[in-house]
DNA sequence: CTTACGATCATCT
DNA sequence: GATGATCGTAAGC
């Protein structure tokens, strides 16, 4: 399956963020191949995105953000957690897509001992289970998903799906921006709590 | 079934 | 010293 080129990551984060649903995340560990489709997403912006890691500027942190589009952005988070990202935008100008979620499709039965689960809706709904499902560390932080062998996106086969979008989980500030995408009725999305009231129950 | 809270640490004030 | 792009477990209906 063709790799996602440079090209694919340049941009406007929120384009990406949408172009990334459906796509197929691959992970190498040693012999083993891991892989799943993407069905949920955040995009984070820059100055103009106060949820954003490089709302306050450039640290040593949030550095990959500013760099080349297509790299990982890898940071651990509540003390237990890694998130993964994907950079976008111009080297100079920071963005980068938060992956939430993935419909395992390969490497399921490793996935479940990383895991300690065997539930397979509960493998990778969520960012920081997904990272520990794909082993995701701070050793890939800065990767080039364009180069690599251990960590990169491919097209998908999901077909023709309708997305939806809403505004993002755990996000106290800017939480008017619907900046969530996830495929429509995929049972893999995290089952984040909804910011607006859920009604219009079938 | 749903809601509440503790774990645990890098980063910033 | 406070906070957070979270999750799992425990306790409450």
């Amino acid at each position: 399956m063709e790799r996602l080129a440079r090209t694919f990551y340049e941009g406007p984060t929120t384009e990406v963020a949408k172009r990334l649903l459906g796509k197929r995340l691959v992970r190498h560990l040693g012999n083993t191949e891991l892989a799943g489709i993407v069905v949920e997403v955040e995009a984070y912006r820059g100055f103009d995105d106060p949820a954003s890691h490089a709302f306050k500027g450039r640290t040593p942190r949030n550095d990959v953000m500013y760099g080349e589009a297509g790299h990982a952005y890898v940071y651990f988070t509540y003390g237990n957690h890694y998130c993964l990202n994907v950079t976008t935008e111009p080297v100079g100008v920071p963005g980068a897509v938060l992956i939430r979620a993935l419909e395992p499709t390969r490497g399921i039965l490793a996935m479940m001992k990383n895991r300690g689960k065997e539930d397979a809706l509960e493998l990778a709904s969520g960012p920081g289970k997904l990272t520990k499902a794909m082993c995701i560390g701070r050793e890939l932080n800065g990767e080039d998903l364009v180069t690599s062998r251990l960590l990169y996106f491919t097209e998908g086969k999901l077909g023709r799906f309708e997305w939806d979008k809403s505004s993002r989980i755990g996000v106290s500030i800017g939480a008017d921006r619907e900046w969530r995408f996830f495929v429509k009725g995929s049972p893999f999305v995290s089952k984040g709590r909804p910011s607006v009231a859920p009604n219009a129950n079938p």
